[in-house]
DNA sequence: CTATATTTGTTGATGGGTCAATCATTGTTT
DNA sequence: AAACAATGATTGACCCATCAACAAATATAG
């Protein structure tokens, strides 16, 4: 990119390259996407969770939620429930194939987030923690 | 996302939702997508350029390079046309329909970009940019 | 009790990226 | 000159997100 961008210009420009480059080699890296990986480490954690609440700790649409959830159920991985006392709410678990497969895939994402990170001393993780925080927040307002 | 992660895995995370977050706001702020801008500017500041270039300057796949300049065109925001010297080659330029529209886009950009990083100092600013383009560095070697 | 509002989840359409295969052209090697 | 390699661009397939519309169920207001 140009040398006349500004300096906030530049940040723009560098948080949309990183993640096009991450998603695909978490991917490759891992063998699942991040979002699906996200589901299955928030079931991991709790052992039966609604949609909605899912879809409040991966942060991503309630449609898109549905369609990798379903996928997941039909490879094996989760299985889903409508709550007998209201029928609106779908509950959500790991099945055992699933919570096997979880193990692998931390210890892939571990590998791929410390390298991303290696140079990182802990002052810094925090920092830019906080700066990300900063972000999200200051465009949640947009 | 549980207590129970670390650091490295919450800037993982917080990367990914900014940028779901980032493009959709982007997009509705200004009202074009981030990388038909990034093409724009680049050709602003390029009197012609051909389009192996410019994907390298906006850093995205060949074939979504060949898709947004063909509808560009089709918009009559830029012109294409094959290196007579060269028949493998597209030169891409503005048009001055385009020329004219890269001004709001970029006042439209400032004032998002400006908005998601109020709140930072320049110190900060550089830190974040060197963060960023240490992450990069460090992916790019996966 | 009825009407209205809200919530949860589903589905279709769309846009944008990657990956891979392909084609045409040019450059390099033999 | 011919064979092979590399380059630039295109296209198809696929994945993933958002947006919007919708249906069913529950909650709330009157």
């Amino acid at each position: 990119m140009s040398c006349s961008l500004s300096n906030q210009e530049k940040i723009l420009h560098l948080l949309k390259g990183l993640n096009n480059q991450i998603s695909p080699k978490f991917e490759r890296c891992t063998g699942i996407s991040a979002s699906r990986y996200e589901l299955l480490h928030q079931l991991y954690e709790t052992e039966e969770i609604n949609q909605s609440n899912l879809q409040k700790a991966v942060n991503i649409d309630s449609g898109a939620i549905t369609r990798h959830l379903k996928q997941l159920e039909a490879n094996g991985m989760v299985t889903r429930r409508r709550n007998p006392t209201d029928n609106r709410v779908i509950f959500v678990r790991l099945t055992s194939e699933g919570r096997k497969r979880i193990v692998g895939y931390q210890k892939e994402k571990m590998s791929f987030v410390n390298q991303m990170l290696h140079d990182f001393n802990p002052e810094e993780l925090e920092s830019l923690l906080d700066m990300l925080k900063r972000m999200q927040n200051n465009i949640s307002e947009y």
